[in-house]
DNA sequence: AAATTGACCAACCGCCTACAT
DNA sequence: GATGTAGGCGGTTGGTCAATT
């Protein structure tokens, strides 16, 4: 079987795809992303629109630089509960697993670069004698029987991973850190206050039956979303200006004015 | 100014799990 | 209960850009 190269694109994103799956997220809600891929006109698959939607494009993501508390919080949870990223990501409302286990490679490549600085007084002699990256990250704790070595294999202790798996329930019911500021973010996320969860949604997809009233995304429509109402259209910023879309007929303009 | 290095980020891959049939 | 499929997750890779040499 030859699989054709141009079924299905791949690569960086661009700004009128971003568009088109934005549009099709607020009309479908962000499920079903292979009727999404299929619908949008995407030529992406579902599982690389869910990611663009998840780690780019979510209104709740934060943009900016994490704050030294969430750094710090990112380590303590690590140090808790190993490389599981979604679930230190539920912890921290606006980041996304993608983030934080980039944010944890950058931190282990500095740790590791410290212990080794602290480790050898002296000064390199020559560029050379540095050694790759993988024999660094073997030193800061790889725990791969099979040898096979990564960035993140840092703190991933298997037994207290093998630990957390039944513990599970008891781990909901954590102790507070001294954080107060970002529990009480936390807290807040955990109320249902963020909730991008896009219940009630009709799960039909193929014969186009949804609830164009009720399309979640619209719920941002505050703060992200501008809605025409008469002229059914949405409205997204994107970049320095201005997309909408047609409801009905798709038809994508943009507005820079 | 050019080359090199390192940090950061976005995206893909493969595996696992949940759910529908 | 077996099987197929979609979604979710963790690991890995490659590109870009800023800092350094």
């Amino acid at each position: 079987m030859v699989r054709k190269e141009d079924e299905t694109r791949r690569g960086p994103w661009t700004e009128q795809e971003d568009f088109q799956l934005m549009c099709s997220v607020g009309l479908f809600g962000d499920r079903r992303w292979d009727c999404i891929a299929k619908v949008s006109g995407l030529n992406r698959s579902g599982k690389s629109c869910r990611l663009r939607w998840v780690n780019y494009l979510h209104p709740d993501l934060k943009r900016e630089k994490m704050t030294p508390q969430e750094e710090k919080l990112v380590i303590d949870l690590q140090k808790k509960w190993g490389n599981r990223w979604s679930r230190i990501a539920r912890r921290l409302p606006g980041r996304t697993d993608n983030e934080i286990k980039n944010y944890w490679r950058s931190y282990t490549r500095k740790q590791a670069q410290e212990r080794k600085r602290s480790m050898s007084p002296l000064p390199p002699s020559s560029k050379d004698s540095s050694p790759p990256l993988s024999t660094i990250t073997t030193d800061s704790g790889t725990s791969s029987e099979s040898g096979k070595e990564s960035f993140f294999d840092t703190g991933g202790h298997p037994a207290s991973l093998a630990m957390e798996k039944t513990n599970d329930e008891e781990e909901q019911s954590e102790k507070a850190y001294s954080m107060d500021d970002i529990w009480d973010e936390i807290a807040f996320a955990e109320s249902g206050a963020i909730t991008p969860i896009y219940d009630g949604l009709s799960e039909r997809c193929g014969d186009f039956a949804f609830p164009l009233v009720d399309s979640p995304a619209l719920l941002y429509a505050d703060s992200l979303w501008q809605v025409g109402k008469e002229e059914s259209k949405l409205l997204f910023p994107l970049s320095d200006h201005l997309f909408s879309c047609d409801e009905i007929t798709g038809a994508y303009t943009a507005d820079y004015s």
